[in-house]
DNA sequence: AGGTATATGTAAACGGTGTTGACCTTGTCA
DNA sequence: TGACAAGGTCAACACCGTTTACATATACCT
């Protein structure tokens, strides 16, 4: 025996459930922040983790796992959607454009590039619907045009996140900033607009 | 020998570069149509096409270079940048709603199901700039502002094939879709106005 | 015609992936 | 002390895309 134990004092790395779990977890986080979730196997974060690999399995399900619990704990547009409602499409654009420039997180910036990958395509569909969609559809009040719009809104927020992966951040001067935010807002805007009021 | 050479004629398969090349591609493009990129493994590929495994990277470099060639035959968003300009916004509005409901071609809908992928991923991004941005780019004139608006219509037009993987194709009623579709030809109106007119 | 280079096709392996099942160790409690 | 269960290890499984060494057929040239 080494002195290890499932409290985690003593030397070595810690033991028991949560303390792997939770060790397992953040090598995951870390290489994937900096090599994009394909890029790195499963024996990689096991290795980093200074764990066996099956583990991951037993406490994750599957690589995937892995995904869904950073995703959970993230989330994704965090925090977009509560607020005031007048300045909700100001609020979303700023987002947007933010996201353009890359300054989300270095996570997020690592997940978009992978964007691609079955695992994250999966993850992220359930996500996006759950994190953009449904909460925009009940907060325009859940009628039968909310859904619409929602779906309008995500199509855009989505749209505007897929062709910086093709075109690469793009750094602007202030004004062009300014300007692009208020273009994309009323784009947003436009797709809020009563259908039938064409 | 069996009788059969070159130029196709006698029992069993057709041999030779061409013939070869053909085949494995016909069943690449029935396969990808029928199971996705991903879910179709190389040598399935090869025993469709009554090949050797060894043969595609012969011919095609490798598996993404079946998806390369499949892509360049087809084209993505075909020839809906000719034409008349009153009406480019109503053409590609038309395009993404068809797209919304499914309607583009099997193969397209089932790359788009299984975009994702990073073969799938890499590949695209070349065509959508120089079949999309490019020449939208130089359609609208070529100016500075040019670029950036041909970037937000393409996010929109990115935007929603991507919410229609997340949505599902939606049955629209007739006039339900003539609403979507002068939503959408709006939205494009207004990513292609100058700017600095806010 | 004969011999030779070249194109084409084949078989088997390589290194890698995610995942799983059988086993062993460790700590706890009766 | 013995049974038991949780936690951890190891080796294997079934795939994947790709490559290398080899066999065969075709075409060409002397």
């Amino acid at each position: 025996m080494d002195g290890t134990d499932g409290t985690g004092s003593g030397a070595g790395p810690a033991r028991g459930r949560e303390a792997t779990r939770a060790r397992i977890l953040a090598s995951a986080r870390e290489l994937f922040t900096e090599e994009g979730y394909g890029a790195v196997s499963s024996r990689k974060i096991a290795a980093h983790a200074g764990v066996n690999v099956a583990l991951i399995n037993r406490y994750f399900g599957a690589k995937r796992g892995l995904l869904t619990e950073i995703l959970r704990e993230d989330g994704v547009f965090p925090g977009l959607i509560e607020g005031d409602r007048d300045t909700l499409t100001r609020r979303l654009a700023e987002h947007a454009v933010s996201r353009l420039h890359g300054e989300s997180s270095a996570l997020q910036r690592a997940l978009d590039h992978s964007a691609g990958d079955p695992d994250l395509q999966a993850v992220y569909q359930g996500r996006i619907t759950s994190a953009l969609i449904d909460p925009l559809e009940a907060y325009l009040g859940g009628g039968t045009a909310a859904r619409a719009h929602a779906s309008l809104v995500t199509a855009l927020m989505l749209g505007l996140t897929r062709v910086r992966l093709v075109e690469g951040a793009t750094a602007l001067r202030a004004q062009e900033r300014e300007d692009l935010t208020r273009r994309v807002e009323a784009l947003l805007d436009l797709c809020l607009e009563d259908f039938t009021d064409d």
